[in-house]
DNA sequence: CAAAAATTGTTGCAAATGCAACAGAATTTA
DNA sequence: TAAATTCTGTTGCATTTGCAACAATTTTTG
């Protein structure tokens, strides 16, 4: 993502962009409108919130640096209002879609490379997304943790993987309970699949 | 998608990009190398599958026309082979990313329209996707069901939706198993919930 | 450094879910 | 149109899971 620092700063060349900065626990963004806003995170670490009926906190998502996300990514109408809470504080990049993909009349290369860039992005998303969705699918919480765990070592070439968050957070992320998750790691280690160390684990298969 | 028509004849001019027809049946390509390709379903239907290690077939995603869909957007290694079956006659567009992505120095009004297009389909992509993860997150069957429902009726602006294919499938979508969904649905419709006729569902709140 | 907050680890219990199996209806195929 | 296949609907039962609650540890904050 090395043309990120150009882009930034090209900004506002030809785009109506906003470079902003955000403090820890203040809102970048909500998705209530439908501007298809994009926002790409440039530092810093976010949380995508809804409070359910009940008033609990969901995080449904998490972004770090270079993830892009935004309204324009969102269906129509969720029901409860979603908002991007920076966890860190943040440098943000904020765009309306409609902009980028339309109103450059002077063909310049800033705009093209903007474009390559953000096919880039949302190509990355995808594949994270669906990674999610490949674990979200598995139906125990032993088959989403090993699948959890198999892409985590594929991605580092090891068996020894580390857990990249807090194991309360992995709960949420599985979309599992906690306690029945670390039952369910206990498990795993007593049958000789897996031992852990803190949030280091080494696969044993 | 309007422009899909003109894309694809205008094919060649700058990209290299295949027109292919897939009968029933046939398998319209894997993902097992890293070519990063993208297909465009231009008609027809098709299914992502895998085979797990019991041999059970299962429906990762299911594709329809103007989807998009190709290595290109799934993570490197996933541990068994992926492919795309045709469930219905197929006209597919194919070509590679990288080729899109970088390969045209000629600046052609083409390509942008091309990348333009590429970008709105993805981001297409993207927005089911959420959708997806947010109702593969919810933890009871009732909840995935309500929370699918209430997408769709969001989608038609009405209380009545009709689920676009069978309840199996739905099983599969929603990632359950089929008689506890029914089992749930029987409850819901029990409770004054919903009201159902076949797949079509009316929402009572 | 002390206090507060978050995380980890654990358990009992009730509820939800998956599994297996089956019959009847509907749809597709030859 | 007859046969084959897929889909719907249902149930009992074993297992998994979520929930609630608590103590111990670690991390963060003022």
């Amino acid at each position: 993502m090395d043309n990120l620092d150009l882009i930034k700063d090209m900004a506002d060349n030809c785009v109506k962009m906003q470079k902003k900065s955000f403090s820890k626990g203040s809102i970048i963004t909500t998705y209530i409108e439908k501007r298809r806003q994009i926002c790409i995170l440039l530092s810093g670490k976010a949380d995508l919130i809804r409070y359910d009926f009940n008033g609990n906190k969901d995080i449904i998502d998490r972004f770090n640096a270079n993830d892009i996300f935004g309204e324009a990514f969102y269906p129509v109408n969720t029901n409860n209002e979603l908002f991007v809470l920076a966890t860190e504080d943040c440098e943000v990049l904020l765009f309306l879609y409609d902009d980028v993909h339309v109103k450059c009349k002077n063909n310049c290369k800033f705009h093209a490379s903007l474009i390559s860039l953000l096919l880039e992005l949302i190509l990355n998303k995808v594949v994270h997304q669906n990674a999610r969705i490949e674990i979200l699918s598995k139906r125990t919480i032993r088959e989403k943790l090993l699948s959890y765990f198999s892409i985590l070592s594929v991605k580092s070439f090891s068996k020894n993987i580390t857990v990249p968050f807090s194991l309360t957070t992995l709960a949420d992320y599985l979309s599992v309970d906690r306690s029945a998750m670390m039952r369910e790691i206990k498990s795993l280690i007593d049958e000789g699949f897996i031992s852990k160390n803190g949030n280091k684990i080494r696969l044993l298969y």
